[in-house]
RNA sequence: CGGGCUGUGGCUCAGCUUGGCUAGAGCGCCUGGUUUGGGACCAGGAGGUCGUGAGUUCGAAUCUCACCAGCCCGACCA
């Protein structure tokens, strides 16, 4: 294409509000516009991008056996009622209203129409099933942000998997995995498969794909020795070993006047590693105690995981007042007999411990795990802290933010269940079929790389998405020789299948190569008198900023040479 | 939803505290000229409901109130 005739707008100065790399770059470059908080415009550099991600995405997905679909984006409130979620799925989903007065939704996730067309499966034959779709997904996310990288429309490779039995939902799980790291591999992002929680979707396992960097919203827990990886929000970690402190027969109250946290009460001598922490939660309506160590961070997210809880809600000051006689800063377990009590696993044993009284302004000392609180269920539900030891082999683990590149669940038969999904098995008896469920999302992928891939000029797109694979920069295009070359070049290059860009622009050569730089063109071969006088060009690859000069018969070899290589890297 | 900040040509911003001629600058854009290997220069020009509405006032970009939108932090979230 001529860089003349394209529409490329390209910025001088980031828009004020763009704070993420790849958020700046991308509209600085001319790849997206802001239509309005989380919906973008895709500009033609920005689709092409997109397109190409998505040809890697469905390569890898037919190359496992995928068969490609299209479903609708917009849903009867039936399906969606079917699997409950119609309910559970909040205001993060978009709901509307038909002339009929019927109740539509937009799709956040297609589960329950891909169980839907299942019903239509009837033999264990027909198993197993790999169907996938690139789709458009819609969440109202109370916080759009950083460009691409959070919004509320958005393009998504959904898959899913139907098989007979856990084994066979093993292997179509794992082929998912191995296609993940494929695709992530062409993309050039180097993506960690870590463990997760399944969140709102439910299922036995989940695993993620994540990215390194400061731009992302999750936090992930690595082990450099073993190589073990966990999402924050289940990551486990092994605790220093810790000596009880000495303690009487019973607890002892004393007075802590104007005592209400944590801190205030080590200063009194009582270390928050010997502090029973009190919380108090209305658990699906029920009021609920919530113990950990003193100096452990509550994850709401491992107390869902673990006991399967819709709502977790932080109690009111004044229902906690009517069940404990207390206010916050004064609670314990001591004697609660009548509200359940869930401790988590670091204070199994523990003895000599402090905690409040249930009455204001009083703590109690001398506290016994086992002797003095009637624990209910013991869980793991604290946050791990940086430096704490692997589970697994004792080195200490590192946290590292993240961008979620892609996450694959094993979802078990929630959905097939609700959507009546039944096939006969080889003893002729029905068998629900177990469900997986994959995702990757496309502008995000697209928007990560961005923020991976970049320097102070701008974007270093890897060849493999690069909207154009070399950009032939006319230096001078009223000098006729040099236009004539660069025609040459550029019907040579369309014909072998490169994606060229021809950038005849009367501009300035500085104003050009600071576009193609900004871009994100890997190669770029410049065309002037200067070399044409000594028969050479100027070959630049982007991503190392040396330029070599060539002979101007040996430029399309070259360039297809890079190209071909370098494109098809990670396949 | 809580906290912080911001809305003035396509982009970046000044002007607002202390109300007062026709609302400015740089970049970008158009025309002409001069230039031409790393974001040129000169001259002329187009382009703005100052987020929206109401109020105060002789007079509002500027003061008051309400609303809307956007960004960041947190909560929330496949």
């Amino acid at each position: 294409m001529r860089w003349s005739s394209l529409f490329i707008p390209t910025l001088r100065d980031a828009p004020a509000e763009a704070e993420a790399a790849s958020h700046r770059l991308l509209v600085r470059g001319g790849f997206i516009r802001q239509l309005q908080s989380g919906h973008y415009s895709m500009l033609p550099l920005g689709w092409r991008v997109h397109q190409k991600v998505a040809r890697i995405i469905r390569q890898e997905m037919d190359g496992i056996g995928g068969q490609e679909f299209l479903l609708p984006a917009m849903h009867p409130a039936s399906v969606w009622q079917a699997s409950g979620r119609w309910e559970s799925m909040g205001d993060e989903m978009f709901r509307l209203t038909d002339r009929k007065g019927a109740d539509l939704a937009l799709g956040m996730t297609h589960e329950e129409v891909f169980a839907t067309i299942s019903q239509e499966l009837n033999s264990y034959r027909e198993l197993p099933q790999l169907w996938y779709q690139i789709q458009w997904k819609f969440r109202d996310e109370p916080r759009p942000k950083s460009g691409l990288l959070r919004v509320r429309e958005f393009a998504m490779k959904d898959s899913y998997s139907f098989d007979l039995d856990d084994e066979g939902l093993d292997r179509s799980f794992d082929l998912h995995h191995d296609a993940y790291q494929r695709i992530f591999q062409r993309l050039d992002l180097d993506a960690r498969p870590v463990e997760a929680s399944s969140g709102a979707m439910g299922g036995s396992a989940s695993i993620e794909f994540m990215v390194a960097s400061d731009a992302g919203e999750d936090d992930v827990a690595v082990c450099d020795s073993c190589g073990y990886a966990a999402n924050l929000e289940r990551a486990s970690a092994a605790l220093d070993p810790l000596e009880n402190r000495p303690a009487g027969d019973a607890p002892e109250s004393f007075p802590t006047p104007g005592v209400r946290t944590i801190a205030a009460l080590a200063e009194l001598g009582h270390p928050p590693v010997h502090q029973i922490k009190t919380l108090v939660y209305r658990i699906d309506d029920v009021l609920t105690l919530i113990l950990l160590r003193g100096d452990h961070p509550f994850l709401e997210q491992k107390f869902t995981d673990a006991t399967g809880a819709a709502e977790v809600i932080p109690a009111e000051v004044d229902e906690i007042r009517a069940a404990l006689g207390a206010s916050p800063g004064s609670l314990g377990a001591v004697g609660v007999a009548d509200l359940p009590i869930y401790a988590d696993e670091a204070l199994r044993g523990r003895s000599g411990m402090t905690t409040g009284a249930n009455e204001d302004d009083q703590h109690l000392k001398g506290v016994d795990m086992e002797r003095d609180v009637t624990v209910d269920h013991w869980l793991d539900v604290r946050g791990i802290i940086e430096g704490e030891a692997c589970t697994t082999c004792g080195e200490p683990l590192r946290v590292v933010r993240c961008i979620e590149a892609g996450h694959i669940f094993k979802l078990g038969r929630k959905y097939t269940e609700a959507m009546g999904v039944m096939v006969l098995d080889g003893e002729g008896v029905n068998r629900v079929p177990t469900m997986g469920s994959y995702g990757i999302g496309v502008g995000r992928a697209m928007a990560t790389v961005a923020e991976t891939h970049h320097d102070e000029h701008g974007l270093l797109w890897p060849m493999s998405i690069a909207p154009y694979e070399v950009v032939l920069t006319v230096v001078k295009v009223d000098h006729d020789e040099s236009m004539a070359v660069a025609e040459r070049l550029y019907d040579e290059l369309r014909a072998a299948g490169v994606d060229v860009l021809l950038d005849d622009r009367d501009d300035r050569p500085g104003v050009k190569f600071a576009d193609a730089e900004l871009i994100g063109i890997p190669l770029r071969v410049a065309i002037g008198p200067r070399g044409l006088d000594s028969g050479q060009l100027e070959f630049t690859v982007r991503s190392g900023g040396e330029t070599v000069d060539v002979p101007i018969d040996e430029v399309v070899a070259r360039v297809i040479d890079a190209v071909v290589t370098d494109r098809t890297a990670g396949q």
